[in-house]
DNA sequence: GTCTATATTCTGATAGAC
DNA sequence: GTCTATCAGAATATAGAC
């Protein structure tokens, strides 16, 4: 613990992503995100550069002007994505100035409310990480995100009494995000298997706050 | 509980999946599990009809000679690959024979074998889902999967004790899912995050065998 | 910077010989 | 049934006018 190091606030109701201003943007930055939307909700292969133009309300050939190709475009969103999703780990698992039990609330409760807001992400990443792992993780550094973290030193902690198995760390993180993540990723299917719409299942993901860590603490119990 | 049409058994050990012969199998067949596999691997839209016919070993023209259209194999594939999926879930929930305890065990046992021998088939069903949801839900009738099962009922009773949410069993399906299948489709990312190895990954799946259904036992016991 | 028109490449599908 | 050669359409990217 650092105590003069812990200035920063973390509160649950903080947004880690940012809604860009369509309106009134400039041109590069209403292709930026019109790409954005598409390649999000269609994936690399599948969104179309005249998509992209359509929905930035410009030409096909100022997209190539300002961006180069789909290509290019593609990787500079891909970067963004993967830079906002793994700050939502990455300030959170290395604070010297929270709890164990802290950082799980803190966790869910940023990755629920950024995926509230942008469904599509989750099944983005992981598609394009299978179409092309070395390259995205190449941009990625993800090991490093867990070794040596914060928040792994305050597991081993947590879990000494035990004998923790090495194994546990990474069963937790399966649970953690699998729990957090799922539900997005696998939310047509959820909405079709218990029957309800949009906004019943961001109210069930509201509800999943507070009860993720408690079920992780659970979970851990009983080791 | 009805005994006397209880002769069915269900051994963990069992395999929902049947790996097809590749080899000495009909020219129809070798195209049906080169079109199931690459499809699996690089969804739709990424998958080029020559990908297929060149792992199969034919010629491009042969495929439409059997399928008539890539559309058509598609089809064909998916209905398949959703019709194993979903009868994971219907034989073991509506199953009078076993408790709810021996149901979660029975679910994720199988969807373990399942996708640790087909690590693609969860991420391939839920991107296509998610670019055709209408198309794909029409011959998945998922909401009857759960709807007035044998596993529904036993759930109500064995909460009945606490007042349980209606929300609680979508919770549980998410919770239940997300731990079963969520290390698939996150599997780049899972390994990369524990540095392990495939062997290392499957050998954690394993594990997840004996561990979700006491998890998921201990998650029920904090409502 | 922005547009229209066009070049180029790729991919699904078919014609026709064997 | 299986192949080679080819067509037709679509999608990315560029040339060139304004």
């Amino acid at each position: 613990m650092i105590p003069y190091l812990c200035s920063r606030t973390h509160s649950n109701g903080k947004d880690m992503t940012q809604v860009k201003k369509v309106i009134d943007a400039s041109t590069e930055e209403r292709i930026k995100n019109a790409a954005r939307a598409v390649f999000q909700k269609k994936g690399y292969v599948a969104a179309r550069t005249r998509d992209i133009a359509e929905e930035a309300g410009i030409n096909l050939a100022l997209l190539n002007y300002y961006f180069r190709s789909k290509e290019k475009l593609f990787e500079l969103i891909m970067f963004e994505t993967l830079t906002d999703f793994s700050q939502g780990l990455k300030d959170v698992l290395n604070d010297e100035c929270t709890t164990f039990e802290h950082k799980v609330e803190l966790l869910v409760a940023n990755y629920l409310n950024m995926f509230t807001k942008e469904p599509d992400v989750p099944l983005f990443i992981l598609s394009e990480i299978r179409n092309r792992p070395e390259d995205l993780f190449a941009k990625l550094p993800v090991r490093q995100l867990l070794e040596n973290s914060v928040f792994v030193m305050q597991f081993r902690e947590k879990t000494a009494t035990g004998q923790t198995k090495e194994s546990s760390l990474l069963h937790l993180m399966m649970n953690l995000l699998g729990a957090t993540i799922f539900p997005f990723v696998g939310q047509p299917l959820i909405m079709a298997l218990g029957g309800v719409d949009k906004p019943q299942f961001n109210q069930l993901m509201q509800e999943r706050k507070k009860l993720i860590p408690v079920w992780i603490e659970a979970i851990l119990k009983t080791e």
